[in-house]
DNA sequence: ATTGACATTGACGTAACGTAAAGGTGTAGC
DNA sequence: GCTACACCTTTACGTTACGTCAATGTCAAT
């Protein structure tokens, strides 16, 4: 498939003028120029866009992107899996926010205080990326490895201590989950103490947390049925749906 | 508590030359001036950065902002609950670019095909949310409506045919698991296809898929005694080990 | 052959700061 | 009281990633 100007700005969503700036910069050539003088473009430059847009996401200014895709050690395989982490990454810090937005609400409602320094989390996080987007591949890769580090020493690290502590919160939720039952109110202060301990359960089992994931697990929990027999019969019928019901409403799903 | 402009910066993570170019240009003034000329800022001037910082975040410009921040109808609670649509608006985004990604990874490996249009998914939804700025509450209001609508619809639309498939998928996973056993080896093509085969029942399950998640469950597959009971139960001891060392691999945590 | 939607290359404009220059201020330590 | 040094000020020019004309050429259809 061959574009012009306007049909590969069409479809991927950005100017003309920003792919005549992109060949100007040596960022994105044409593949070849009609009799007529005009860009066109094959699926090389299709992927290679595609490439240059995620760095551009990421916060990547273009002489930096410039100097990655044509690197001639540059791999595009490589590349996706890296573009993979620092969308995930990106989407943890989104998540701060949007926990500090809600904070703010309950903050304006009166219902908790905030500290400046809460105020501004995970506006911070963005210098953060930004700085490991400028130092490029080898604090990627540092990264990769902190990340396999951080996965692998997840278990080593938490023998005894935080082991007790899963243990001890699995006890807890059960304990508070058929508390909260006798409530019947999922949305009620103990169904979201109830909550609050599986989030922290979550926590401490996934190494981070994100409410979309807590969500989802939720749902697991009434439609899968080793979860759901493990609840219902250490507590009662329909535990799991209760559990279910108390962190979608916590989660705000 | 009062701030100079370097305190409040470092309090914001940015740089004391937006804080003066945001008085410049009327954006944020401070509570007064000292009596040597310093820019000091209080409690209200905190939280007005903060929702400026909301905004721009949202990639909305200056002049923008200042229209409606110095709008004299200027509701503090509802621009909280407008950020919060928004973000979670920006997170599905996000969501669609992370999934481009995956899918870009597994077209590169041959495993699909992509279309040039999904390429570039999740990157044209950027100029939706701006002109969603722009147009504002109107059409926020409706989109609000549309998440819930989705939130619910998930396992409504889910209900017999996608049911049925993850069901057969528990036990196709069981099966290769058994076989994948005898063979010893996790890396090997059995085991491989076992977690090839899981990948996809967490893909039904979740709605979405990241290894990272994925190598997570794996690990509370051996950590969580519900897990490992289940699966050693059904195929034999040492089978939740198994698994996960298998999706480790895959996963290449 | 004309129309209208495309393409081209300049060239200047703009937003949101970065950066440097030239100078005043606050306070900690000697 | 003096010095050092980290902070503050304004002024002003530089930069990035384009937007926006302007002047001109091209293509496909009527």
């Amino acid at each position: 498939m061959e574009y012009t100007v306007q049909k590969l700005a069409a479809l991927a969503g950005i100017s003309a003028r920003t792919l005549r700036y992109y060949d100007e910069i040596g960022i994105l050539k044409p593949a070849r120029i009609s009799s007529s003088g005009y860009r066109i473009y094959g699926p090389k430059e299709v992927d290679m866009l595609q490439q240059i847009l995620f760095y551009r996401e990421l916060g990547m200014d273009l002489d930096c992107i410039r100097k990655i895709i044509t690197d001639p050690s540059f791999d595009r395989a490589k590349a996706l899996r890296d573009h993979h982490v620092m969308l995930l990454a990106k989407r943890e810090q989104l998540d701060l926010l949007i926990r500090n937005v809600e904070k703010s609400i309950a903050s304006a409602e009166g219902r908790i205080k905030m500290t400046d320094s809460e105020k501004f989390e995970g506006f911070k996080q963005k210098l953060i990326d930004e700085n490991e987007a400028k130092y490029g591949q080898e604090i990627r890769e540092k990264y990769g490895d902190d990340e396999v580090d951080k996965s692998n020493a997840y278990f080593k690290n938490m023998s005894k201590e935080d082991f007790d502590r899963m243990n001890s919160l699995s006890e807890q939720i059960l304990e508070t989950l058929a508390e909260a039952m006798k409530t019947g109110d999922p949305s009620g202060p103990l169904g979201q103490k109830t909550a609050d301990l599986h989030k922290q359960w979550i926590s401490l089992c996934w190494g981070r947390y994100d409410r979309e994931s807590h969500a989802n697990l939720a749902r697991m929990y009434v439609d899968d049925e080793r979860f759901t027999v493990y609840y219902d019969d250490r507590v009662q019928p329909g535990a799991a749906a209760f559990l279910k019901d108390a962190i979608m409403i916590y989660t705000g799903k």
